[in-house]
DNA sequence: AAGATACTTAAGCGTATGCTTCACCAACCG
DNA sequence: CGGTTGGTGAAGCATACGCTTAAGTATCTT
């Protein structure tokens, strides 16, 4: 997942295809590779849950599913979360025993 | 930034951090290397921004630093609602043909 | 049917990544 | 003081990654 957003060439991948669907052709255009690479890259995306597609004729349409989009977004802001409670609440311990200064809380 | 958090052994390390502030040998414990590989896994996270750390005596504390998760989050959620936007007015301009016409569709 | 188009697959290659070992320094501990 | 603990840095190595070329298949187009 992560590892499937680590490249900046598939992040340019995923972006384009935010303004809608495209053939392989159509992501290929703007980098600067062979339509090959895309194709891999694009298997990587596809694994990772990012990316689905279908063949028609000759045309392989591809777009966007955002439940892993989601999925990548959520385990981030859970920790971001955790992290910022866990400040937040330091905070007003720190807060506390500067007003009141007595018994000792254990972490 | 995604390729920092793009090795599982680097997760686990930001895992760890959010439950607060850690020493180098700390964070090595849980994971099965060595204390080298770990200091090159936290360099990393460090070039990516997601971790600060600072050397008193001899012991180097590393503490989660969530602005970078928050940029990683908002990139992510920039494109879902791009994308999840689009979709919304397509199937609110699917909606509007299905009154005017009605002949076969292909599934 | 001939040719172009849109991929697909496999092989190969150079570089980056993740890891280990080894040598080393700087604090703390008795 | 010497020894242990906590971390650092460089070298080396195996594997993974990103890419290319080359050869092939299936589908339009004319």
């Amino acid at each position: 997942m992560f590892q499937a957003l680590a490249d900046p060439n598939r992040r340019q991948m995923v972006q384009r295809l935010c303004e809608g669907p495209a053939s392989v052709s159509e992501l290929a255009r703007p980098l600067e590779m062979t339509l090959s690479a895309v194709v891999q890259h694009l298997s990587v995306l596809e694994a990772a849950g990012l990316v689905r597609s279908q063949k028609i004729g000759r045309v392989r349409t591809c777009r966007l599913d955002t439940q892993a989009l989601r999925a990548a977004e959520g385990w981030i802001s859970e920790r971001r979360a955790l992290w910022e409670r866990r400040f937040d609440r330091l905070g007003a311990l720190l807060a506390e025993q500067d007003g009141t200064l007595e018994t000792g809380e254990k972490a």
